[in-house]
DNA sequence: TTGTCAAGAATGAACGTTCGTTTTATCGTT
DNA sequence: AACGATAAAACGAACGTTCATTCTTGACAA
């Protein structure tokens, strides 16, 4: 018995055949699924898109199932490395800045294939995709919870640097702060006419706002 | 021949029962549809969900599409209301009480029999089905647009009580409180552990940050 | 008040279609 | 020639919807 029936046997094309096939497949699906949803994308949708065949596909993923999951987690780990990235600035970059680096980097430079609307578009999909899968929504919870930890940490480090005059709760803001990037996401998704430096000036406007009747 | 042949004869059971029954399939829907979406949901759910035969519901509704627009559209109608009434107020309460009015209004009060979480899950499945349905997306950038525009005014407001010290553009201001209260309700959504209280100290921290780079 | 009856309300099996997937045949590369 | 990669037809299952039928309601005669 030859050690090759151990290991497998060559493959009959290039490993980067292999490589491009799948992210072909996975890039068609990505639009398909952007423009409808998961469950009102059928197979024959994401085929047609590909412009490959059933058996083609069913080579580089078992079921939708796995192709659906493929794409989530593509998402996730786009969305949470830019998270981290922006977080990890130091000084602590203030909130507009600190946004603004976040979704320009999810929105432009994660899908160079795609616009940024079809890739919040996707992101709005995956996110109704985990109340419904459990193992996804074990997934976004995690990354959640971490990216609150991390930010509520650098609400901490504006209030040390003198940059926040509030005792406010550190969880409470990084909440808030990433409420406002999840919006401004779902507005690129719903209406696609929005620009990060909007959302930047919207923020700078909120923390020159002061109440007239507090101290 | 009796006139009552013209007008219609009187229907066999009360228009009450009649509309306790189409409340009824909407609510059993609704549920539904918050837990697993439109499309991943089967008419045979809502049946049993309904505890009702096909031809019931289909009295009620000539199709899914029918029954999914008319569930749309009763959440476009809370939400609009909410914002509008908090947008109303004179004078103009600050981020964190308007967002604060819009959101227990919205998450609490709209929904009497389902808890705030499933109707959040609701609305984000409706985000994803404007998305391909046109009808139900014109009406959604419809009310987003009439939106925008009162809490536009909400802003100036603002400055001109000396609220503001700024000079930002109202839109992208409003557009910003608005990104706020939707990933408020994505996270409700997603996470289902946020409390209303939370954003507000987010936001009222937001308004406590300076630059000390900055003048 | 009670009994009768037409019509509306509700049922659930069955329909044609489309789904995700599998099987079979062909192509292309080594 | 051999075998993996792809195409294309075909599969059972599940979908939304329909329809022949049964049940229920309420007006009206007695």
């Amino acid at each position: 018995m030859n050690v090759r029936f151990i290991v497998g046997v060559m493959a009959r094309v290039s490993q980067a055949h292999l490589d491009a096939r799948r992210r072909q497949i996975i890039e068609a699906a990505s639009r398909c699924f952007a423009r409808n949803g998961f469950h009102a994308t059928s197979m024959q949708d994401v085929l047609r898109e590909a412009q490959l065949s059933a058996g083609a596909v069913y080579r580089y993923f078992p079921s939708k199932d796995a192709l659906v999951a493929a794409i989530a987690e593509r998402a996730f780990t786009a969305i949470r490395a830019a998270y981290e990235d922006a977080a990890n600035a130091t000084p602590p970059p203030m909130p507009d800045v600190l946004l603004g680096r976040v979704l320009g980097r999810v929105l432009v430079d994660t899908v160079p294939g795609a616009d940024a609307q079809t890739f919040a578009r996707l992101v709005v999909q995956v996110w109704t995709e985990t109340l419904r899968n459990d193992l996804l929504g074990d997934t976004l919870r995690e990354g959640y919870g971490a990216m609150r930890r991390v930010w509520a940490d650098l609400v901490r480090a504006y209030r040390e640097a003198g940059m926040l005059d509030s005792d406010v709760d550190p969880d409470d803001m990084a909440r808030t702060l990433i409420a406002a990037a999840q919006g401004f996401i779902a507005q690129q998704a719903l209406f696609g006419d929005v620009r990060v430096e909007g959302l930047q000036a919207g923020l700078r406007g909120l923390m020159a706002m002061r109440d007239p009747k507090a101290g």
